[in-house]
DNA sequence: AAAATGACGGTGT
DNA sequence: TACACCGCCATTT
């Protein structure tokens, strides 16, 4: 099978460094396909697997976290991106500042 | 081949 | 700011 779309989303999405985060949108738009953004939400729960793939760096159009398969869900997500020292609203902990921790645009 | 699904995005209220 | 609607798309059934 040619690259489906999913592979190329799981490409563009390896290049999103550490303390880094990039939107539905951008990654759709990077994988070709401007406006399926819903599409790479699917792709990132039908392969929730390996670390190579940082589905958690992954965030909605304004900052805020939708899902994650992984065990502990958006919590768990959340997590991992302080980790990351990506920052975050400080009176919204619930959102990525995007204008800060945003990759490329 | 057609309909259903969902981790979206933008707009309106 | 929060919630409801509608439009979009690749993937799955």
């Amino acid at each position: 099978m040619p690259k489906s779309f999913r592979e190329k989303v799981y490409e563009a999405l390896r290049t999103v460094p550490k303390g880094k985060v990039v939107t539905y949108g951008q990654l759709a738009k990077m994988a070709g396909s401007p406006k399926a953004a819903r599409a790479v939400g699917m792709c990132m729960r039908t392969n929730p697997d390996a670390p190579a793939t940082p589905c958690h760096r992954v965030v909605a159009a304004d900052g805020s976290l939708h899902g994650y398969s992984g065990a502990g869900g958006v919590a768990q997500k959340r997590e991992m991106l302080v980790e990351e020292e990506v920052r975050f609203i400080l009176q919204k902990s619930d959102r990525v500042d995007l204008e800060v921790s945003r990759y490329q645009n």
